[in-house]
RNA sequence: AGAGAGGUGGCAGAGUGGUCUAAUGCGGCGGUCUUGAAAACCGUUGACUGUUACAGGUCCGGGGGUUCGAAUCCCUCCCUCUCUACCA
């Protein structure tokens, strides 16, 4: 959520950047939030003036009690009375009012960096780095969907049979690979410095709100109806919210958190020509990073995570790009984001496995996430985060590089130690 | 799940209708003393809102209510602890 301040003080700078959006609304919108902004702080005064002479009447009427002059302090008491309806009808206007700022303030997506171009869609995006040669396999090659039925590692059939399209069930090999990347993963997160959380799979309203998947993508979420919690789409969701309604100390920089878990995500509506086999799943696993950060060095944090996910893809042998995301094509709540592909050879197309991102202080802002600079004032704090990596897509693009002409998979070398085999 | 107890500042913990502007202790910060440190002593120490700056206002788990006045009374929800039951 942006704050009203930066509305109040950067009106310009923030239309400019939504508009790389093509948020279409800025221009309402902004203009609706500060004319909320100024009823509220009209609301507020009137209602402060009421309740500051409340305070000294009821004081008064204490004070005469205590002396024993019963008829003055009844006199003054009746008076008071009076005065209550007018309160109560101040602090409805001003609850009226916050809300009605809230309701704007949601819906305003981040301001982009300066670097972001403007865009409308994943064409307008930035190839910021590309390998040089794309791989070329034999004729015999076939895409993941067909290796993994035929290897015997992974089945969607069963998958279906006891939950439904999109849960996969990895069998023998296929599960143990699945184990290998994810510690291979988290390995690299904890040498690089990072503490491994293993957080909760469900989250609550609240914590759905701090990160921005809360109020209006619930439709993206699993959602227990009985306990009112949601499994999680990202580790990011619990990793983030830990920090929630916390003031840090400047010497905490930076915060640095890695987790593995399952995501969910109903993905409604997305299902399509390019999503078959392990494109697009309901359950997925991943290993995230999560960062929190000084405002002044989160742009350099951001290329440093950028430069770990790579650094994975690299180690993994995998043909990749990174793109840099033109506005259009990024997240409600993010600045900057690099998406980080594979190419699947067999398919012949790029597959997202990871999107490194900067949220700057929208999160920070929702989630009451501050540190305590050097003169002692509360200041947001900088969030980031980035898969490192999707489980799904490296397992697709893996598959589908490494195939030999006898129809095995090679294993990269960098993950033998963790599966204990080199070939499948 | 049932019964009981409880939720107060960074932490511990007092306060059961009127200077609560929340005692006290610990911790933190600043200072005195010291070659330096410790101890001792003195001072200081929350968040949000608001103002040029003051002032003012809000916050004692969340929400609602009673009252001129609520940390304190009432309703409701959430959470924690103890015991019982159940369970990996």
């Amino acid at each position: 959520m942006l704050r009203i301040e930066q509305l109040r003080d950067q009106t310009d700078i923030v239309l400019a950047g939504l508009q790389k959006r093509h948020f279409t609304q800025a221009e309402t919108l902004i203009h609706k939030a500060l004319e909320l902004d100024k009823k509220r702080r009209e609301a507020q005064a009137a209602l402060d003036t009421t309740n500051s002479d409340m305070n000294q009447r009821a004081k008064v009427i204490g004070t005469l009690m205590k002396e024993g002059k019963k008829e003055e302090a009844e006199t003054a008491r009746t008076e008071t009375a009076a005065l209550k309806t007018k309160t109560k009808d101040l602090e409805e206007a001003l609850k009226n009012a916050e809300q009605e700022l809230f309701d704007v303030l949601v819906l305003l997506p981040n301001v982009p960096h300066e670097s972001v171009r403007a865009g409308k869609s994943a064409d307008d995006n930035e190839v910021v780095y590309e390998v040089p040669t794309l791989p070329t396999l034999p004729d015999s090659a076939v895409p993941h969907w067909d290796l993994i039925q035929r290897l015997d590692i992974i089945d969607f059939e069963l998958g279906n049979k006891i939950t439904g399209a999109g849960f996969p069930v990895y069998k023998g090999k296929g599960a143990k690979i699945q184990r290998a990347l994810i510690n291979f993963f988290l390995e690299e997160a904890e040498n690089a410095g990072y503490t491994e959380i293993m957080p909760p799979l469900m989250i609550n309203r609240d914590s759905g709100f701090g990160t921005g998947q809360l109020p209006d993508k619930d439709g993206q979420m699993y959602h227990a109806v009985a306990d009112d919690l949601f499994l999680i789409p990202t580790a990011e969701v619990p990793i983030t919210n830990l920090y929630r309604d916390v003031i840090l100390d400047e010497k905490d920089f930076p915060v640095k958190n890695a987790g593995y878990t399952p995501c969910f995500r109903r993905e409604a509506g997305s299902w399509g020509a390019h999503v078959r086999g392990l494109n697009r799943l309901h359950q997925f696993d991943k290993v995230e990073i999560v960062q929190i950060q000084h405002p002044e060095k989160s742009y350099q944090t951001l290329e440093e995570m950028r430069h770990h996910v790579e650094g994975l893809l690299k180690k993994l042998e995998l043909p990749y790009r990174i793109l840099r995301l033109c506005g259009g094509d990024m997240g409600f709540t993010s600045a900057l984001t690099y998406d980080l592909e594979v190419y699947s050879a067999a398919q012949k197309r790029w597959l997202e496995v990871s999107s490194v991102s900067n949220f700057e202080a929208f999160q920070a802002n929702r989630l009451k996430l501050r540190y305590r600079d050097a003169s002692k004032k509360n200041v947001l704090a900088h969030t980031l985060n980035g898969s490192a990596l999707a489980l799904p897509r490296i397992l697709a693009s893996l598959l589908e590089n490494n195939q030999q002409p006898d129809g095995h998979i090679r294993i990269p070398a960098v993950l033998q130690k963790y599966t204990g085999f080199d070939l499948i």
